[in-house]
DNA sequence: CTCCTTTGATTGACACGTCAATCATCCGCC
DNA sequence: GGCGGATGATTGACGTGTCAATCAAAGGAG
């Protein structure tokens, strides 16, 4: 009885082994995308984020909270990560024309020239262990796996 | 010219769009089996694997090094995570009798009660999300995936 | 036995993330 | 106009992670 009523709720020893190697790989994948932004670009996966919006942005600047949205972060998050972007001269902020309580956050030079000079390395890492590690089947299971998963997220 | 050279290097923006949903997933995954976890277990990812294994370890205690070494982290980390977990009570430091240098880290009773407790929840929510997610080829695949993205990880 | 290198572990500084509290402004409603 | 709740953003406290520096004990070479 135990038996069959577990198999129903745990996961098999089979299933936590995947279930590990597909984490593990996925957390070790992001470690190594991080470490060479960081090594070849001086940017980290969040700076990166954060540059990318604002790059893409109608004249590189965004309301704050338009900008957390857009990349899906909390707001305080975003508050502590563009203070140091601050400190370090990639972004500015200034206050927003139609809304006294907002900020708008805008790209400096030093910002879009640090983003340019990011983007390919970044895009060629991913391409090397990511997209070339994978046969295009795989790479497609990969996509539908990871809908599959998100559908239950909610 | 340039046409054909950049495809070569850079993903297209279908194997951007895989990436940024692979990634991401594993992410929101990882995220809210972490937020059950000290939701329903007070125990946070990282509490969770020092339990774990410190549990299976010979007679609960581990050397440092040794504990590290399991759960693949480094010194400086799982320090700094023991100062935490022993100001708690989950885990306690004793000196090593065979090695001066050394510690061993000794699970405590709270700290056995508490891996005891979250065990089920955990791998509970491990089926639920991820195995009960995905049909079984799409297990099989997921297996298959990490296994060859970690290749290319080395 | 005495250097001197290696090893086990901790520490400090700093980046990153979350949560709750704060604070000013905005805006609907009277 | 003015009050009161929603909204935009920041802050502080704290847990988490990395890196470099530190420090004591161990262990081999002379």
């Amino acid at each position: 009885m135990t038996r069959t009523t577990r198999r129903r709720v745990l996961p098999t020893t089979e299933e936590l082994r995947v279930w590990r190697g597909f984490i593990e790989t996925a957390e070790a994948l992001r470690a190594e995308l991080g470490a060479r932004l960081q090594a070849e670009c001086a940017l980290s996966p969040g700076d990166y984020a954060v540059l990318l919006a604002l790059s893409e942005a109608e004249e590189r600047r965004l309301r704050s909270s338009q900008l957390a949205d857009d990349i899906g972060w909390e707001r305080s998050r975003l508050s502590h990560h563009l203070g140091r972007m601050e400190k370090r001269g990639l972004i500015r902020r200034e206050e927003c024309r139609t809304d006294n309580r907002g900020a708008e956050v805008v790209l400096t030079t030093e910002g879009s020239a640090a983003f340019r000079g990011a983007t390919v390395p970044h895009l060629t890492a991913v391409r090397e262990l990511f997209v070339d590690a994978l046969t295009p089947e795989q790479l497609t299971a990969a996509g539908e796996i990871a809908t599959a998963l998100r559908a239950k997220l909610g």
